[in-house]
DNA sequence: GTAGCTGAGTTCGAAAATCGAACGCAAGGG
DNA sequence: CCCTTGCGTTCGATTTTCGAACTCAGCTAC
């Protein structure tokens, strides 16, 4: 069972995990997320090599996490790289690494950018709640049955 | 700038993406919050070769996500790996992308198992939330400032 | 028109990560 | 003793990634 495999098992769980858990791709949709959408801003930023960054790019326009859209500049036609809808949905996985990495990976009152909700001023935090009765949940507090 | 060095970038997103970004680290612990405990389990149900196993395992260890506790078996001592309340505290992210995965990457019905609150039953969802105001959070609602 | 520039890749040999199969080893059990 | 089990380690082969150079298309300037 190769790594690859994950990709097409029957677990809602393991396909996302098995395509964001390639190198690079995580990194990648931050920074999509901070704005990014060139090729050479993503290769400048980042410093990956050009080819992987090709391919995760192509990975990602084949899920439709992404899509190529053309824009203007001088007059010229050229591409950028945009978030899906699938791709915005992906925001709650970005946050809660974020919500993660605040609690546990900060050393001091480091902090390279702040996020606060624009309409209220708030902090922005990454959970998991029941959809009935809206209770905050942990591990602990899910039950797992087998497939029907 | 390798992809190590953003394990020390000054950045509460990078940090965590560029540690669960490797390779088979998210199955491990989608695996781990499945119950799993044992090297020989591990290897078994995800076929990973050991020595990356190994690798991953020590990897985790040392970030504190994981532990190695002592039990008794047949009258032996041998270890096994637990979740810290760092590791626990992951659970948000897996969810996350479970909560993508059931949006996005579920073919049918499909659903390989599922997961209810012990309390009352209902469905588990991740979400992005205001500390403030408690409104559901999007990326459009969120407004990003630089380090200050 | 042709030389140059720029963004967006592609190519290719070297280096690093992963694989799989075999080996090591310590703690019991028979 | 010798066998089994759990948990690794080692090592040569394969796959990914790296980095630097190369390509190519569409302008712009001369």
């Amino acid at each position: 069972m190769p790594y690859s495999s994950f990709a097409s098992m029957p677990c809602t769980l393991s396909r996302p995990a098995a395509l964001l858990g390639e190198r690079w791709t995580l990194l990648l949709l931050r920074q999509i997320f901070l704005g990014t959408r060139r090729f050479e801003d993503f290769q400048a930023t980042m410093d990956i090599s050009r080819s992987v960054l090709t391919d995760r790019l192509n990975v990602l326009l084949q899920e439709n996490v992404l899509k190529r859209v053309p824009y203007h500049e001088d007059g010229r036609t050229r591409h950028e790289y945009r978030l899906t809808e699938k791709g915005r949905d992906l925001y709650p996985v970005l946050m809660a690494l974020r919500t993660w990495g605040e609690k546990w990976m900060a050393p001091e009152e480091e902090e390279s950018f702040h996020l606060h909700h624009r309409d209220c001023g708030g902090d922005v935090r990454a959970k998991v709640e029941c959809t009935e009765c809206a209770a905050e949940l942990t591990a602990r507090d899910v039950q797992v049955t087998a497939k029907r």
